[in-house]
RNA sequence: CGGGAUGUAGCUCAGCCAGGUUAGAGUACCCGUCUGGGGGGCGGGGGGCCGGAAGUUCAAAUCUUCUCAUCCCGACCA
């Protein structure tokens, strides 16, 4: 067989672009740091959009559409926010173009500049809180559980397929609430949403954690995160869900009339998750044959070949292929039959390997004769002729089951992955070995930067279910009563 | 913004050092044929302003200068 992948021990970072281009989820686009998602990496987009937007509609979010653009100004009001975002923006200054009076095509016309700036969003709080602002006057307004499927920009100055790229697909909550109490509760209740998706569809455990004062995003009061391990060690925050507290409200004077008549400030909320889903579900399952797509989000779950030598071979076999597809779709499993005449069966073969499908039928004469049909798994390369009879059935609980499979190889190698360390040199000894280091930090800003500077390694996050023991700091040797989670990330 | 490299067929690259027929290979593509249960074999074919500009020369993909672009390493990165 050709190698047309890169492998895993080879390169893992070659493995990956590989394997992004290979299986024509995306490329890079004529724009330096910006990608094409192409329709395979798109479908799996949609299918995360699907389920995502189910989930916030059953908790009574609902969407809207906030602009692309936002008034320099607005981002100056948050002291904390601007100052996160400000390295990263693009900016847009003028508003027409002319053609160029030395006849090389066109030139911004300096004349047609903008009277203020707009900055392309890096994120939408501002814009949307200023608009909160006339939304909100009462009690019983709130709360607002607004969500908006969008792009945004940040100028990265290094990017990565899917995982960090200049532009990109998210979705964005904001929420506004009266008391406090209630917006801790969104922030968590999302997080929860957050994990359960990542861990039941992307099929890639998650540990819920909370981020350390200089882990969090830029204006918030906590930032909650899911971190994923992927297979080459490294940490990849996979969601975050923050609670912003009444700094927002505050910076754009949102306030509202409690039952009691008083003016307070509202409470808020903003969480959101990227394409770089598709980046951590790549990287979490994937093979040195391609892609391992667990059967929730894949495009297809099901490829029917036929096997085939004479017209009427070609025939029968199609025929048989589209009638199984048939009884699968009567059971909800997406199906594609692949009955192009141009690729030889072994050619498909690996071409479904590297795009991930989770089960491939093949159908030969044989088949026809013998009442079977070969199934293919692809989380676990196993083949079995099955019979035709109830075949439906029986893919509908193969996919479960390869579902599952997924994610407890995923859990395994996750909870294999994180080791403690007591001492300094045992975190050095860790780090090379890769995974999650839980270890005792002393809580200080200044420790955690000294570590990040000497290794690279961040703490990833405080883990919600961090049980309370005394220890001493890797790092400082100062008190310390939880272990943070150390690793290198994405 | 530093340091390093690379621009030649759709893609990956050779050729350049030492200038000289009509610029090559693999792969992809098209046609034919044998094939078809794991990326097939054989035969034929199309495809290039050698990144751009200026120069040196009888002659430039090759030498010189300038320029543009991309990639890698760092800086940076919620």
């Amino acid at each position: 067989m050709a190698k047309v992948l890169t492998t895993r021990a080879e390169n893992y970072a070659q493995w990956y672009n590989d394997l992004v281009i290979k299986a024509d989820l995306a490329e890079n686009s004529a724009v330096r740091g910006c990608m094409v998602i192409k329709p395979y990496g798109y479908a799996i987009w949609e299918k995360m959009q699907a389920e995502l937007d189910r989930m916030f509609k059953e908790t009574d979010h609902v969407n809207a559409y906030f602009p692309l653009f936002i008034p320099k100004s607005f981002f100056s009001k948050e002291a904390n926010h601007v100052e996160g975002f400000a390295k990263e923006c693009a900016v847009v200054t003028h508003y027409r173009l002319k053609n160029d009076p030395e006849g090389k095509g066109v030139v911004v016309d300096e004349t047609a500049k903008l009277e203020e700036e707009l900055i392309i969003r890096p994120t939408s709080e501002t814009i949307i809180w200023n608009t909160y602002k006339n939304w909100i006057q009462s009690y019983r307004d709130l709360p607002l559980l607004i969500n908006q499927w969008a792009n945004v920009v940040r100028w990265e100055m290094r990017t990565r397929l899917f995982l960090r790229t200049t532009e990109f697909l998210w979705q964005e909550g904001h929420t506004a609430h009266a008391t406090e109490n209630e917006a801790v509760e969104e922030t968590l209740k999302i997080l929860n949403i957050y994990s359960d998706f990542a861990q039941e569809y992307l099929g890639v455990p998650v540990i819920k954690g909370v981020k350390t004062e200089n882990e969090k995003f830029a204006g918030a009061i906590d930032t909650y995160c899911i971190e994923a391990l992927m297979q080459d060690g490294k940490a990849l925050q996979a969601g975050t869900s923050h609670f912003l507290g009444q700094n927002f409200a505050k910076a754009f004077d949102v306030k509202y009339a409690t039952k009691e008549g008083k003016e307070e400030h509202v409470w808020a909320t903003s969480w959101g998750v990227t394409t770089r889903l598709i980046g951590a579900l790549i990287m979490a399952h994937s093979d040195d044959k391609g892609l391992v797509l667990p059967p929730k989000l894949a495009p297809f779950q099901v490829v029917i070949v036929p096997i085939y030598r004479k017209p009427d071979e070609y025939e029968r076999t199609c025929k048989r292929a589209h009638e199984i597809k048939k009884e699968l779709k009567a059971l909800g499993i997406s199906v594609k039959v692949d009955d192009r005449d141009t690729h030889k069966p072994g050619w498909k073969f690996a071409e479904y390997e590297l795009k991930g499908v989770p089960v491939r039928l093949a159908i030969g004469p044989r088949d026809l004769e013998n009442n079977t049909v070969e199934v293919s798994r692809r989380d676990n390369l196993t083949k079995d002729f099955i019979s035709q009879d109830g075949i439906a059935a029986y893919l509908s609980d193969l996919l479960d089951e390869i579902q599952e499979n997924i994610f407890s190889k995923a859990l395994k190698f996750r909870d294999e992955n994180i080791r403690e360390a007591n001492t300094w040199d045992e975190f050095l000894e860790l780090l090379d070995t890769g995974g999650f280091i839980s270890a005792h930090w002393d809580g200080t800003a200044e420790t955690e930067k000294a570590i990040q500077e000497q290794t690279k390694a961040t703490i990833r996050c405080i883990p919600m279910d961090a049980k309370q023991e005394n220890g001493v700091c890797i790092k400082s040797g100062k008190p310390s009563n939880q272990r943070v989670l150390f690793a290198k990330a994405y």
